[in-house]
DNA sequence: GATGAATGAGTGTTCATTCAT
DNA sequence: CATGAATGAACACTCATTCAT
């Protein structure tokens, strides 16, 4: 009952309750702006488009990896879950592979996730950190599953092969749709053809 | 009239000759900064290492990209030249292998390259341009042979396989060396492994 | 019913005793980051050191000289009352001497005393008010006696030597420990060469 | 001759020769501002009101000190060089005050100069620097002179008395006209003082 | 009364680009 | 042709102050 809002009110201000709400409208605001323009997007941009001022930007994310990491802790950790899922539902090869194309619209879908893992600024290392430690275990142990099947070659490194599937998940001119899918599944190929080799 | 030169100015500088001069500082400047500090790097960093005003940039490459592309031109073309080379001195997928790491290469020691390639500014377009006209060719015809021969599959697009080794070769934190290597040498198996499975 | 507080409420808080509590808590911070920081420093760090919210301050002192007026007010007072105990128990030029001095440590041990002394902003003149109130009567007595028994000059402005002194007392770089006290004494020579000159 | 500039010419921008013309403005705009506002006011202010954009300041002056010490600079040669002409023209105590009234007139007509000088901001260090250099030999010499014709005292420090006076003359409210004066004239009666009670 | 979230104006600083010489 | 001075838009970040709870 106590979340059920007047009408008026609503529309009105609605302070302390409205920080939780500005905080949501800021990490949506801020998820389409690094959608459209990258995470390098100006500040003012993302507080605009969240109908906030300059300085909540600032009060809720003093530093901006934290604003990153925020919109994109969400949709990592649900990625990472999906792994156990997966792993229980199909045989290991089909399990990895589509947990590798799951991943594949996480980074794909979400333009400067990818650049932002990329980046050499130290201000941004957080995400990376956040990403590697919660979806290395997740690949790890669907990778390992396959390969013990014999179904991929044993000698990638997870962490390397999340980079790289990240790297190709970049957008890129000038190629048709489903490009990403299509390399993605060459390098999944490429895992393949080592296990046959070395069985 | 105008082109009447006083004899004391003419002593000075040597026009005709030193155009040519500053025109190859430029690049030179230009290729040094944008390995260091990527191809964004500021247009007075460019200017101050060759040595002339920032005009004078301006004046030969209105664009940027124009300048990129100029940096870019050669290197483009001596690795497109290469392709011949290695058709003829080895069998098709040795040569196709041996050309994309020189391309990996290519890639991976400009940095700026493969982020001037991405880049969604359609002022950068000249470089992705240049690039796709000179490299597609060259790849096209060793990946073709090697298809022929039964080495690779045959259903891979030739440019989106520049594009995705290019994107591999984007350098990425906390790898180990030869990361890019190492993908690539995955993606290069992922088209040996079609190749087996439909022969 | 207004007055009627809840049992469970009143067991949180002691409202009005509270008052008090965070008023003390409020100026024992302010003193200390007026210290450290100045008396420009943030009114931020004033409330969170006192452990209290902003507006807390905001209600308090509405304006930041009443603030800074309320910090010193007890140690201007201090001081003033000092003069009397002086006058008793030394001769006139001796009571004189060791109240400058006293004075002088008043000033020189809070930092930002001097700077809000000499702001040009309106804002801060309640602090120079108080201070002149009290602080002339106080040095007006000594100096009088001191003048009367030929010991200083008689031509010095009670409120004018109280400032030259707390110019002196501002903290300049590069000088030895005891700079002040030495310009101070140097000053206070200048009355006695006078009291000489024009007995 | 080449300095004839046709009025036409003048009238319209004059760029090559006004970049001395753009820094004589800005040299004489941020003297007014900083006589106005403290050395703190903004670049802008100090910008516009030379008729300037605000890259133009950064360009002459990338460190806000370098801008202080050079609207200073002159003066605080100007001043030093003083020294010498009153030490020929007078006898050593008469040129020793003189030219303090002379430095004091110096440090009281440029507000912002001694609140530069007593900044902790190490960016600011380049004016005390300058300062401490050029005036400190000054008035050593006339110290010097004064103490060896025994008219003042021997055991004052140089530079303290320099920082010293340069504190006297930091304005002062709700003290009459001439109050830095009397002060500053307090003081060296105080070094006279030293010099009778120990010839 | 107390709270602290929100605000937005203000400031330093960078950089691409133009333009008179 | 080359120069580099000048420009001003753009951005990050801070802080005093207000206001609904």
């Amino acid at each position: 009952m106590r979340n059920v809002v007047p009408f008026v009110k609503a529309m009105k201000k609605t302070p302390r309750a409205d920080a939780q709400r500005n905080l949501d409208s800021l990490l949506e605001a801020a998820k389409a702006v690094f959608a459209e323009s990258g995470v390098d997007a100006p500040v003012r941009e993302i507080a605009s488009r969240a109908g906030v001022g300059i300085a909540t930007v600032y009060r809720h994310f003093p530093q901006r990896a934290e604003l990153i990491a925020a919109v994109y802790r969400r949709e990592i950790d649900a990625c990472a879950a999906a792994a156990q899922v997966l792993a229980r539902e199909h045989e290991p090869f089909e399990a990895l592979t589509r947990w590798l194309h799951r991943f594949t619209s996480l980074i794909a879908t979400k333009r400067g996730l990818a650049a932002s893992l990329n980046a050499q600024d130290p201000t941004y290392q957080a995400v990376p950190a956040y990403f590697r430690e919660h979806l290395e275990p997740a690949l790890q142990s669907l990778l390992g599953a396959a390969a013990a099947a014999g179904q991929v070659r044993k000698d990638v490194d997870t962490y390397e092969l999340l980079r790289g599937i990240g790297s190709l998940c970049i957008p890129v001119s000038e190629v048709g749709p489903g490009y990403t899918r299509r390399m993605v599944d060459l390098l999944i190929d490429g895992l393949r053809y080592g296990a046959r080799a070395a069985p």
